[in-house]
DNA sequence: TTGCTAATGATTATCACTTTCATATTAATC
DNA sequence: GATTAATATGAAAGTGATAATCATTAGCAA
């Protein structure tokens, strides 16, 4: 059962990573960019990763395989993941900026554990709904939003 | 009708600038810190202005006036104000950090405006109550939150 | 293969704080 | 009011993360 559930998880993984690819080379294409050894390394890393990466994170991560890619490569590279809408920058205020996988039309928001740092991602369609209901009631579109919720996780409670 | 209204607003102003200042003072004296020009100048000048100002907007407002007071000075004072409860940090994601009032016991969130930058405040207790909901279901003790919507205010969507 | 364009990586610059340190101010005590 | 010990100030230097520069290298279309 269990071992079922992980093959499915995995295939879906794979199966998103493939698609993810596509974009992003959609995106180089599209744009008249080159395809390079360095990005494709960077977007198999990032795709296979925790979701939520700041610069250095990443960094460090290649430099133990990939000691010749530059930290300018990297910065450079996932701000293309974000144009190319593969990625997205967040802000938990803590100075360094992160990078998160985005999924196709998918938004969530944060829990974010001030002691340990665990983030953990939520979704809740009516807190959306009134959202919108306030933007409204003040003539503003919303075009993006940003909830993020800080306090102890389960763990740290104990 | 209107002047009354505003006659209103205004004492109101001023008994919470009163209120602000002695919360500061006390503070400064618990702490064992002193009361200083410079301290009194820039809270007068804090109170006094728009609900969200960087460091570097009080600054250049009080260069004015008091040419002789330093950017250290503000910002370290920004700082105590914090710590005294009369203020607190705001992150919009601009690199800016911005200081807002805050009123005893209050909270609220954020309209921004992606074009002109305008800052409404909201309030929505049921948004409130549901965030305590979904913090709950994932064994997370909220210790603070941060709402923002980001889009396009009245004005610059015409 | 050539030639044009974009990418890379090392380095430098920038930006918004943050700290340091010599000097000046408080405020408590004589 | 003078003394004095502690804190505050302001100019300047330091930080850390992001961003830009530039000489060199690498895609890729013809």
């Amino acid at each position: 059962m269990k071992k079922c559930n992980m093959k499915i998880t995995f295939n879906r993984g794979a199966r998103m990573k493939r698609a993810k690819k596509k974009i992003f080379h959609d995106f180089i294409t599209r744009k008249g960019l080159k395809s390079t050894r360095q990005r494709d390394v960077i977007l198999d890393y990032f795709l296979s990763s925790d979701r939520h990466m700041s610069i250095e994170d990443l960094y460090l991560k290649l430099r133990a395989k990939h000691p010749n890619i530059g930290y300018a490569t990297v910065y450079r590279t996932l701000k293309l993941f974000a144009e190319s809408g593969i990625a997205r920058e967040i802000q938990f205020g803590d100075g360094q900026t992160r990078y998160e996988h985005v999924a196709e039309g998918e938004h969530h928001d944060h829990l974010v554990c001030t002691r340990c740092g665990t983030i953990v991602e939520f979704k809740n369609e009516t807190i959306e709904k009134l959202q919108s209901e306030v933007a409204a009631s003040h003539g503003f579109l919303i075009e993006t939003h940003k909830l993020e919720l800080y306090g102890m996780c389960a763990k740290c409670r104990k």
